[in-house]
DNA sequence: TATAATACGGAGAGTCTCTCCGTTTCAACT
DNA sequence: AGTTGAAACGGAGAGACTCTCCGTATTATA
């Protein structure tokens, strides 16, 4: 996979349409007109494809940047905080991250491989970074892994664009529906 | 809101539409092509824009009567076993609900209100009827409320199409990710 | 500057959504 | 049964979108 150097005027058209299509995707949604936002570039269609052949690949290449800056984060925080709380705290910034662009985030966060950018590996770097140091000291259960995040952030993300009631189904996530067992309840046989 | 008789050819072109697109997408996903299943019910598109101003009414008409049939178990569930266990068997019920045809299910359980069959007061009904016993019951805790079992259902069909998986992140979401904390850690201050 | 490789642009084919209106069908009343 | 007004039908068509193809223009290299 050797990446020879862009000619000019394909890198700049390539910039001109990320930029575009993060103007025209935050104010549309994701479902955005791909003729709009070669329009808006200045381009013509033909060239929109040639670069990005899929949409999810144009989105991708629209998400990558914002993706680098939340496993940053990752890091950050696991240096700032206890584990247990860092991992909560990012577990906000990522939710935050896929609720953006009108849940688009989501889609992406679970595209395993949408062409070029691998947003699944990235996010299971950061992701881990955080999960398992809680694991070791003991503030998240051991069975719990990076998938399960993932998938339960996205979905929640997913169902309301509302922060606060994603605020409220994160905690409900963390703490469970059940009640708290500390009362007698011993649940026998719960499969 | 008096429902007059439909006329014949009416009522008849409606059942149509309906079969058509209960096959239609079911095969193709519900983005299929509704001129598509107006020719597959054999009228025209107008007829089918008629019966149907948008396309989450007819979605909607479709799921109608999955839906029914889910609110029904409710309340077999409610009589057949304790509060708890029922409330825990019909959320599988529902999250199995949510996942027909792509998660086009729990599209329509966030739809507040699609054209004529409202959803949310059918869910909302049946929901409750299970979620105040258990609360009773001691096995709930009591701050949960039914726009949290919906959305928190809605969120983990959506994000994925493994019947595996959704169980699994529905006993996470029970149980909570934090650890049980009949440890010593306390959390002082969370948020 | 000449030339091959690369990239561009936009016309156009095919599809989809949704509307409009002339035509047909139904049902109520004589 | 026959008449008639209302209700419903169907399909042509406007407008938008996705994606392709290929003649033209631009770039890098010699």
């Amino acid at each position: 996979m050797q990446t020879r150097p862009m000619r000019a005027d394909a890198r700049r058209n390539h910039d001109l349409l990320v930029a575009a299509a993060m103007a025209v995707i935050a104010e549309k949604g994701p479902d955005a007109s791909l003729n709009e936002i070669a329009r808006r570039a200045g381009v013509g269609p033909g060239t929109l494809y040639r670069h990005f052949p899929t949409r999810d690949a144009l989105l991708a290449a629209v998400f990558q940047g914002r993706l680098t800056r939340l496993c940053a984060q990752a890091e950050e925080l696991a240096e700032a905080m206890p584990p247990g709380e860092a991992l909560v705290a990012w577990l906000r910034l990522l939710i935050t991250h896929a609720m953006t662009d009108h849940g688009l985030g989501a889609r992406m966060m679970l595209a395993t491989s949408s062409a070029g950018v691998d947003c699944w590996a990235m996010l299971r770097g950061a992701a881990e970074r955080l999960l398992h140091p809680a694991q070791r000291a003991g503030s998240v259960r051991a069975d719990v892994e990076f998938v399960d995040l993932v998938e339960l952030t996205a979905g929640i993300a997913q169902v309301t664009a509302d922060p606060g009631r994603a605020e409220r189904l994160l905690t409900l996530t963390l703490d469970g529906l059940r009640r708290p067992r500390d009362t007698t309840e011993q649940t026998a046989a719960t499969g």
